[in-house]
DNA sequence: GGTGAAATCTACCTAGG
DNA sequence: CCTAGGTAGATTTCACC
């Protein structure tokens, strides 16, 4: 299990992934071999995935952000399948869920204006074959972005 | 504007932000100094916002995953500014959006367990005064899982 | 928890279009 | 004049004690 070093640890981590050992070290009272230790510990058993930058999505042209919901026409494996290649293909769907209520697939999307929003949806979602309905809500403002996760 | 290099430079970074000067010089046919000062440029551009590190939910303990709508019962800017400060207050919850769209509020909501979900639910939103109506949607599986920023 | 060799970063300098 | 590459001092990491 994780103790409370390590949850302060990982919260760090999450804050800011280029802090030092020796900066970890200060900031959970401990020292800078022992924070590599654990950190190594924590990559291993695969509670840290990876490391990533943060990009601005505004300043790198990806003004629309929207959530699209996708309803299918028959359920079943080989439909899911083929949904599932067909967003991860593209690049601009960042995430999809399955969720409980009526819609099948949640989708997270980015697009650098309505057009390609458009494009994706008509083009895209609703010429797949088992595609029945897609309704997209665009993202008007965030007032919480993306932050960490609770520990 | 971003050229190319910039574009692979920030592609490699959100794919792996622990990649040496020398490593992303070689993934993007530049010299180690180079790509340092590009990446300098990027960052006091606020085009790189940060860096993070990524977490399996799973296996930090947040078993529960979930979206929740929320509607409010007055509009207006009173409402508004004392819900975004409780929504800041709450760890568990990681994002909030306002949409085009009928729910005045869509979250991003991990949870140990179901319990804390609905603590969440019935002690947090809806013992705010302004909050009319909650509903949640548990993630069931997701397809895809913040994936980069297309660019 | 501490130490030292190896790797890495970054500021400065030089060269070319 | 702006962009690219090389070099050296300082910092960081990681295997070992």
């Amino acid at each position: 299990m994780l103790d409370q070093i390590d949850k302060t640890l990982l919260s760090n981590l999450q804050a800011d992934s280029r802090f030092s050992a020796q900066e970890l070290g200060e900031l959970c009272g401990l020292s800078a071999s022992q924070v590599s230790r654990r950190r190594q510990r924590l990559e291993a058993d695969g509670l840290i995935r990876g490391y990533t930058a943060k990009l601005d999505p505004q300043r790198v042209g990806l003004a629309i952000q929207a959530f699209v919901q996708v309803q299918m026409a028959k359920h079943g494996t080989e439909p899911a399948g083929d949904f599932a290649r067909l967003v991860e293909l593209r690049p601009e769907i960042t995430s999809v869920w399955t969720l409980t209520g009526e819609a099948d697939y949640l989708l997270r999307v980015y697009c650098a204006d309505l057009e390609e929003l458009n494009h994706l949806v008509q083009n895209v979602l609703l010429a797949h074959p088992h595609v029945a309905r897609v309704q997209s809500q665009i993202v008007m403002s965030q007032l919480k972005q993306d932050a960490q996760l609770p520990l």
